[in-house]
DNA sequence: CGTATTTGACCAGCGC
DNA sequence: GCGCTGGTCAAATACG
């Protein structure tokens, strides 16, 4: 992806040129030790020139490993795009069965994929008019606690075994604002005992907690899926969220699914890159620790600059 | 003491 | 009509 790599040339380019205090010595004139000593000015370059070497060898490894993730993104979202189109066909064949007839195929294909969730279930009509979301969240398995963590307030009101699932299924209603009228219902996979199911139903009537100026008016089941929560690392759509659906960014879903529909494997890929570098962005743990490891490294510079100005002086 | 969770009872829909 | 099943209610209980 052109642009993941024009960040990260970016952001060496940062690392190397923004950061004067790094090597004092390039920008400070020669002292009047320099400019009687020519072998130790020589050593010095040479010692530069070592650094710029492996600088550059460090910036080669980076852009090789950004082309191989690249691939990998397309490969994704080449499958993602064919789950999908058969998705939406086998509920269109299985319109006729009941309810837990259709969860279960849909757990299937979950299981067969190399997906572990979806959300913002756009491609299925039934689903449209019924307004009903299904996200998938991989936990431990010996974690009986039927919770999804997508940053709403809920309030468990039932809890019943199923007959087609010898976990329980657990019943929860949207707290956060007393007249709303989505409801959830989570219950472990079938087949996958560390797989969640979360299925939601209806649309949230107010803002999500964590996001004060959110509008309301999102497609369906996006508010529903999930929403990050304050501390979290949203990362879209990965099925890598081990933990929680606190990873989840249902506007970044609603925009992928919509890139996807829409546009060719590039475009989609420079989206992903944009709502990836977003979310990141927009998560406060990231943020501080970015903000920390630059203060550091400013200060340990800062510190470095100190120590050899007193050695020189 | 207020709030959240648990759990048995009840109700409605569907198939036979 | 009856039984099965999923969904909801509400009293009891737990917890901070």
């Amino acid at each position: 992806m052109d642009r993941t790599s024009a960040a990260c040339t970016t952001s060496l380019t940062f690392d190397l040129n923004a950061n004067p205090m790094h090597n004092p010595t390039d920008d400070q004139p020669p002292t009047s030790e320099s400019e009687r000593n020519d072998v130790g000015g020589e050593r010095e370059s040479s010692a530069l020139n070592n650094e710029a070497d492996d600088l550059i060898q460090e910036l080669n490894r980076t852009k090789s490993e950004n082309e191989r993730l690249n691939d990998m993104l397309t490969i994704i979202c080449r499958k993602y795009i064919e789950l999908m189109q058969k998705q939406s066909v086998e509920e269109l064949l299985s319109s006729k069965k009941r309810k837990h007839d259709e969860i279960e195929s849909f757990d299937r294909s979950i299981g067969n994929s190399s997906f572990s969730h979806h959300c913002c279930n756009e491609w299925s009509p039934k689903e449209i008019k019924s307004n009903v979301s299904r996200v998938h969240v991989r936990i431990d398995p010996s974690d009986t606690s039927l919770v999804v963590k997508d940053g709403y307030h809920w309030r468990k009101y039932g809890q019943k075994v199923t007959r087609d699932n010898p976990s329980p299924r657990a019943y929860y209603k949207c707290s956060f604002a007393p007249s709303c009228p989505v409801k959830k219902k989570v219950q472990k996979s079938a087949n996958d005992s560390s797989l969640l199911v979360a299925t939601y139903e209806g649309q949230h009537n107010h803002h999500h907690p964590s996001t004060p100026g959110l509008s309301v008016s999102l497609p369906p089941g996006g508010v529903a899926g999930a929403n990050p929560s304050p501390g979290s690392t949203p990362i879209g759509c990965s099925s890598s969220a081990a933990t929680s659906l606190d990873f989840i960014d249902p506007i970044i879903c609603s925009k992928m699914q919509s890139a996807i529909a829409a546009t060719d494997n590039t475009t989609v890929q420079q989206f992903f890159v944009e709502q990836m570098a977003s979310s990141l962005t927009r998560n406060p743990s990231f943020t501080a620790a970015l903000a920390a490891a630059i203060t550091g490294r400013i200060l340990d510079d800062v510190s470095e600059d100190n120590s050899d100005s007193l050695s020189n002086s």
